[in-house]
DNA sequence: GACGGCTGGTTCGAATTCGAACAATTCTAT
DNA sequence: ATAGAATTGTTCGAATTCGAACCAGCCGTC
């Protein structure tokens, strides 16, 4: 085809390439802890994240929404890992009398023992691949741009459109 | 440990902290853009990868266990993805006649068609959640990251554990 | 040219995720 | 007080992913 000016069609070259970097490595840095937590600690990442935030959380517990919104996943994965964890006893629900409809996911003791073990584990793993290879300029540059990031996505979140194209049906 | 200088400031928050903002903006990257391929384009996040691969690619062409490790999974999600771009006639397996048993995957004019509709889409929003609020500096110093962090998990790779924690202390 | 070992892809079952629909509860405004 | 809206969690079905088992074609050696 190549039809004419498509200057915005690859755009630069440099978009694209870092963009693709940029999955690559965060895929790959998703797959190894992945694989590490299952093998030596029998957890998933996301049932890994999920203990963390309990962990942190005060009192050692979060309601099941705010769960879902910390590891950015619906809100019926929550239900179905938090299922998983209480099985295994790592987590336990508590109804909460302010709220009838809410619902306390607590850190249990063995869960907050297996997270100690899994923790550094992980941890090390996190800074061996992720951060101790880059200097404190480099690291000082990333926490900027994740916070410039964030910043965009909230800005996004709230204003979801920007200026895409109309949100047009398909017209026959 | 002195509480002022850059070292400090940087190892100090701990690694927990940067870690998880790393993990919470690219979640929240990678949904947006589904979101958005999906709402706008019909194709998923994954299904785009792939054609955008074999766009690049030489003769809009692939080899399955090239495209499995370009974009990070398993081989088997790539045969499953395939025949669902297949079925949308997007692009079309072959065999090659020098190894009987690969198969070359091929970009349809169909498939550059969609992709030349959608890339566009995709990189605008890239651009304005992603790179547009960085500025040359810190796209050079991310691009210096991300080739560290690859050349990291490489290494790793070749090397997977190199020091395996106790591989299962698992009895009482 | 037959034999064991690799490699490339597929198939299968299990696990996980999502979104939509739902039930129960709280909140708001009249 | 009450109807309507919003919120909280769950359930359900569909889609996707993974890993292991598997088949088939290639390659080296004897």
């Amino acid at each position: 085809m190549s039809a004419g000016d498509f200057e915005s069609r690859w755009l630069a070259p440099d978009v694209n390439t870092v963009w693709t970097r940029f999955l690559h490595v965060t895929h790959r840095l998703e797959h190894q802890i992945d694989r590490r937590l299952q093998e030596q600690h029998g957890i998933t990442h996301t049932q890994y994240e999920i203990l963390v935030r309990l962990a942190d959380s005060d009192g050692r517990a979060m309601r099941m929404s705010d769960l879902a919104e910390r590891i950015v996943t619906a809100k019926s994965a929550v239900t179905y890992q938090v299922n998983r964890l209480s099985e295994m006893g790592l987590v336990s629900r508590k109804k909460c009398g302010r709220d009838n409809r809410g619902i306390w996911v607590h850190l249990t003791e063995a869960g907050a023992e297996r997270l100690e073990r899994a923790a550094p584990c992980i941890l090390s793993l996190v800074r061996e691949l992720f951060l101790d290879a880059i200097n404190c300029d480099q690291a000082a540059e990333l926490d900027k741009l994740l916070g410039t990031w964030s910043d965009n996505l909230d800005e996004h979140d709230r204003n979801p459109i920007g200026h895409a194209q109309h949100p047009e049906p398909e017209a026959a």
